[in-house]
Parts: C-alpha cells; sequence; structure tokens
DNA sequence: AAAAAAG
C-alpha cells in the first residue's frame, strides 16, 4: 500500500531530498556555482531574507532554497532587463503589500512551502507520480509538421535554466510527462504549436517552462515602461476562472525566483487588486477572455509585446463563444502577428473550428497529439449503474455510505459529483447536507468568492464531497479526487472524459461512477465504446442500448480513437469533410512519424448525420 | 438544453 497518503508522507519525510530527478548525475552537487546568464556581471547582492521567518523551514527549503543562486536575486541590484512597473511609480507604492518591509518592494511569497498542508500535500501527490508513472509509457502521441524536434525523455536534456530546474525539483517531477517531452523541445525551438492534449497530461508545465525560459533568456529591454499601461511578454488564456487561477498557482511555482512575474485576471473578482498587481510588473498574463478585453479597452493592458501566446483549452473556449473575443484579443488589438510571437494552441478535440483557429493564429505549426490520459490507460476504473432519475440521490446515498464506512473520507479521498444544472447541484448539495454528508457546491451562479471557497474547502477535505457543474469538468487538477460520480451524465462523450479526468490524475488509480437511463440513450454508444476502449468491463445492459445506436451523442471527435484529433493537413480525404480543402500546407513534409498509430483509429465512428 | 464569461 505504498499508495496511500500516509505512505507518501513518511516517504518524503525521510527522502527529504527528493528524486534526483533522473538526471543521473549528482544531486548533491551544490548547483551554487551556476550563475543563471541574465545574471552574470551583476554583482551579487545580500542574502535572501528568511523565507519563512520565524516559522519552520518548509520541505523545500532542504533543496537548497537558500542556496546562493538565489541569493542574488533579492539584493539591492535586481536583474532589471527591462521589466516595466516594479517600483509602482509612487502610486500606492509604498502602503502596499506592507509585510515586505525592506525597500517597498515587497518579498516573493514561496509558493512551495509555508503554507502547510495544502501546497505539502500537492507536492506529495506530485512525488507519487513517480511511483505509477510508467502508466504514461503507454500512450500513444504523434507528431507531424515540418521538421520536428526529436522529443526528450529527462528534464535533464532541456536547458531550461537553473531557476526553472530548481523549481522543476521542488515540484518533485521526475521525469516529463509525454505532452512535456515533446511539446517543451518544439517549443524551445521557437516553433508553434498545435497541441491535442488534455489537462492532467501536464500541459500546463508544458507550455510554462519555455515561456519562462524564454522570458528570462530573451532581451526586453526595448518594453515601455507605461505608467498606466502594462506590457506583458507572454499570455495565457483559459476559458474558466478557477482554471485561470490555477494555472496562475503552478506558473508561480515555475518561475519562483527566476524573476519572472506572473500576474492573473479574471472576472468575479474586484478589478483593483488585478490592476495593482498589473501595475506591479507583469511578464506573463493568465487571463480569462472577458476579463482581459475589460483590460484591454481600458487600456490597461498592452498586447504590443507579448511574444508567447498559449491559449488553453481551445475548444472549450470556442464551445463557450468566446471565439469574437479571442480573435478580438489576438488578431484586432496591438498583438504581434503570427510568425512574430510564438502561439501554442492546446484543445482535446481538433474539430473545424479548431482547426480554423489553428490555420488563423499559427504559424507553420507543429501538430502534437497525445493519447487522451482518461482512457488510455487503466487509471481509472469506470462503472456504469441503471438509476432512475427518482432513484439516483438514495443511490448516491449508498455509495457515500459505502465510501465512510470504508473511512476513506479524507484528504485523500475527495468524491466530485456531477450534475447537470446549477440548480441541480444547489438541490443535491443541499440535500446532502441536511442528510449529513460534508458536501459543498460550485457552479456559475455562485459568487466568485463562493466558489473558490467551495473549491478549498473540498481541497483541504472539510467538505469532502463537491456538486459540481461543468464548470469545474475540465482542467481543474484537484489532488486527491478518489472518486467521480456522474450523477446526471453529460450529453456529450468528450465532457464525460474531462469530468473523469479529475480522478486518476498523477498516475493514480481512480474511480468514476455514472448513472445512467433512459434519458442518456444518446450517450449509451459512445460511452460503451469508450469503455471498451479503455478496457473497462461494459455492463451487457448498455451494450443492448449501445447496439440499438441512438442517432445522438454528437461526437466530436473528428477521427475517434484514442486521440482528440489528427492533424488535418495530413488527411488526404479531408476535402470530404467540407470546408472545401484548405491547401495553405505543401505536403512538402519530412518526418512526422505520422500512421504509427493509425491502428487506434477505429472502424468509421457512426455520426448522427451518416 | 445547460453551462461558462464582463458588469
Amino acid at each position: 500500500m505504498r499508495n496511500s497518503w500516509a505512505d507518501s508522507v513518511e516517504n518524503t519525510a525521510t527522502d527529504n531530498v527528493g528524486p534526483s530527478g533522473g538526471s543521473g548525475a549528482s544531486a548533491s552537487t551544490r548547483r551554487s556555482s551556476y550563475v543563471p546568464p541574465h545574471l552574470r556581471n551583476k554583482p551579487m547582492g545580500a542574502e535572501p531574507p528568511a523565507p519563512s521567518p520565524g516559522g519552520p523551514p518548509s520541505g523545500n527549503d532542504r533543496s537548497g532554497f537558500n542556496g546562493p543562486t538565489s541569493g542574488s536575486r533579492w539584493g539591492g541590484s535586481r536583474p532589471d532587463y527591462g521589466r516595466q512597473g516594479y517600483s509602482g511609480g509612487g502610486r500606492s507604492g509604498g502602503g502596499w503589500g506592507g509585510r515586505g518591509g525592506g525597500w517597498g518592494r515587497e518579498r516573493e511569497v514561496n509558493p512551495f512551502g509555508n503554507d502547510a498542508d495544502v501546497d505539502l500535500e500537492q507536492s506529495f501527490d506530485q512525488e507519487n507520480t513517480g511511483i505509477n508513472f510508467d502508466a504514461y509509457e503507454d500512450i500513444p502521441v504523434e507528431t507531424s509538421g515540418e521538421n520536428v524536434p526529436p522529443p526528450v525523455n529527462t528534464f535533464a536534456e532541456i536547458d531550461l535554466g537553473e531557476a526553472v530546474n530548481l523549481n522543476i525539483r521542488r515540484c518533485k517531477y521526475v521525469k516529463p510527462t509525454p505532452v512535456q517531452r515533446y511539446a517543451i523541445p518544439i517549443s524551445l525551438a521557437g516553433r508553434d504549436l498545435m497541441a491535442c492534449a488534455q489537462t492532467g497530461s501536464g500541459k500546463t508545465a508544458a507550455f510554462c517552462f519555455p515561456i519562462i525560459s524564454g522570458i528570462m533568456r530573451g532581451d526586453f529591454s526595448q518594453r515601455p515602461r507605461g505608467v498606466r499601461t502594462v506590457f506583458p511578454l507572454a499570455l495565457i488564456l483559459s476559458p474558466t476562472r478557477e482554471l485561470s487561477m490555477q494555472i496562475h498557482e503552478e506558473a508561480k511555482k515555475f518561475s519562483y525566483q527566476t524573476g519572472v512575474r506572473v500576474v492573473v485576471a479574471y472576472g468575479g473578482a474586484p478589478i483593483n487588486q488585478q490592476l495593482r498587481e498589473l501595475e506591479r510588473g507583469v511578464d506573463i498574463l493568465v487571463a480569462t477572455p472577458g476579463r482581459l478585453v475589460d483590460l484591454l479597452e481600458r487600456a490597461k493592458v498592452s498586447l504590443q509585446m507579448i511574444r508567447y501566446l498559449a491559449l488553453d483549452e481551445a475548444d472549450r473556449m470556442l464551445d463557450m463563444g468566446f471565439e469574437p473575443q479571442i480573435r478580438r484579443i489576438v488578431e484586432q488589438m496591438d498583438m504581434p502577428r503570427p510568425g512574430e510571437r510564438q502561439t501554442m494552441l492546446f484543445s482535446a478535440t481538433f474539430p473545424k473550428e479548431i482547426q480554423r483557429l489553428a490555420s488563423d493564429f499559427l504559424a507553420n505549426y507543429i501538430f502534437l497529439a497525445v493519447g487522451r490520459v482518461g482512457s488510455s490507460t487503466d487509471l481509472i476504473l469506470q462503472r456504469v449503474e441503471y438509476v432512475h432519475d427518482g432513484d439516483k440521490r438514495s443511490h448516491l446515498m449508498d455509495l457515500l455510505h459505502a465510501q465512510m464506512a470504508n473511512g476513506v473520507h479524507s484528504k485523500q479521498a475527495l468524491t466530485l459529483v456531477f450534475v447537470e444544472t446549477k440548480k441541480g447541484a444547489d438541490a443535491l448539495e443541499h440535500w446532502l447536507c441536511i442528510n449529513g454528508f460534508p458536501a459543498t457546491a460550485i457552479h456559475g451562479d455562485r459568487t466568485q468568492q463562493e466558489r473558490e471557497q467551495a473549491l478549498r474547502t473540498f481541497k483541504r477535505g472539510d467538505t469532502p464531497i463537491l456538486v459540481a457543474t461543468d464548470v469545474a469538468a475540465r482542467g481543474l487538477d484537484i489532488p486527491h479526487v478518489s472518486h467521480v460520480i456522474n450523477f446526471d451524465l453529460p450529453n456529450d462523450i468528450d465532457d464525460y472524459v474531462h469530468r473523469i479526468g479529475r480522478t486518476g490524475r498523477a498516475g493514480k488509480s481512480g474511480l468514476a461512477t455514472a448513472f445512467f437511463n433512459e434519458g442518456n440513450l444518446s450517450m449509451a454508444k459512445p460511452l460503451a465504446d469508450l469503455m471498451q476502449e479503455a478496457n473497462q468491463e461494459v455492463p451487457e445492459w448498455l451494450t443492448r442500448y449501445a447496439s440499438r445506436s441512438y442517432g445522438g451523442g454528437r461526437n466530436k471527435r473528428s477521427g475517434g480513437g484514442r486521440f482528440g484529433g489528427r492533424d488535418f493537413r495530413r488527411d488526404s480525404s479531408y476535402s470530404r469533410s467540407g470546408g472545401g480543402g484548405v491547401s495553405y500546407y505543401d505536403g512538402g513534409n519530412s518526418s512526422g512519424g505520422y500512421g504509427n498509430y493509425s491502428g487506434g483509429y477505429g472502424p468509421g465512428v457512426t455520426s448522427a448525420w451518416d
């Protein structure tokens, strides 16, 4: 039972240096002698202030946190390579961030240790990736495009700079995930990227590492120093507020003590605080589209210095009707054109709308498809049960009781319950609460504060049951979700895949239970197919429903199979699918390794319009 | 049809 949380605590306690990152070489060698390029020839400053004055040292401190490398960052002469806005222009400067002391510039909060359980817990979770990581080996990957840079097998092979390497170690990342193995070299080579992959595959790190490292290496001394306008160098767009928050949190870890500043902006939260954060300087801006448009209209943000653009969950953003706003941001503001910036487009699926977006936003891109993490591994045990609507609550209660009996209702065993509607979420939460189950809810009608609160208490295990609408379906990385219950099945198999993907994360196993009834007929076939594909036991009654093939379950996955999509540029039959076979791509491509997995594309997926 | 996102 090495998998338990307690075990991992123990392991981490004894193994305090952490894994050597597979670098093979001496982790014991002090990296103090190395000075990152952008810090060279700078006078070494004073020692950094103690990371947690008075507090116990965090686990991360042991891995060289206090090393001299970090010292230079905090000395009087901060390397200022054209970064604007740090002084705050004396606006509200002094009074702000009062805890900072020193010279009005607040200390960078250590995103790793300090904040006891929550963060440590995540770290342990990450460490566990080392255990089941082999599960990732089976995930099929394909690339196509001109001169695809070869993938790497270890982080050691990638030169991200010492500061980022340290953070990788602090995150306890041992080995790059498939999407990282391919995407990072592609991105470091300066190429645009269209990637079909889901969060949980390590996407965030895949686009953050090259961005951070690129910003550290780059010379941006030409960056304007606006008084009220800021000029970020990188923009990361994501569909939901919580996802933006999460990307922000991760990016802060990756860029800790690199001098790269990450700021997040999303709606529902007071804009003034976000503005203050922006005015203190921003290199990487993480945002939801609506709030960003607002900031652009107010001329608080200019995109003219953008060198890196990443769009996360692009298909989701289009589903949510963000295309006009995204096009406005990318094409109609002062953003540099494709080719003058580096663009990474991430999407779970690759339907025509995304293909259009790709051809409009990207220049000579490389296509990368990573098999679906949720179904192509055996990490998630999927179950379907036939439950009438009226029986759902009592059935749910049975499941939860069983879990409680097993004593698994704690931090290491959270249960996420998906429902169809916001009203339904409220009702179910209330019902669970009055029946003595510690539940909370997240959906779009709750205030942002309530949403964040719900997520926090859930993550902490204070309310180990979270009732959610699809706002929480994609991308959210919550450690220790051991059970996803589809109380109401979605109408789209991709949504199902995303939902169950909230468990079985980071190489851990998980359980997904779905309640199926006559109202979900359109899902019978896609669900049965998907489960079959994932080597799950398909109940006989579901197979019967599936064989009757109800037309729906709109299958957006062009191509089906284990990938979210395929590079349509290489698809000779592309013209068949309407759209007129845009031929801006000269077939003269090399390598690519395409076709290795052609077997993975099942025989024509039955589609609604056949 | 519902959900999400700008207020």
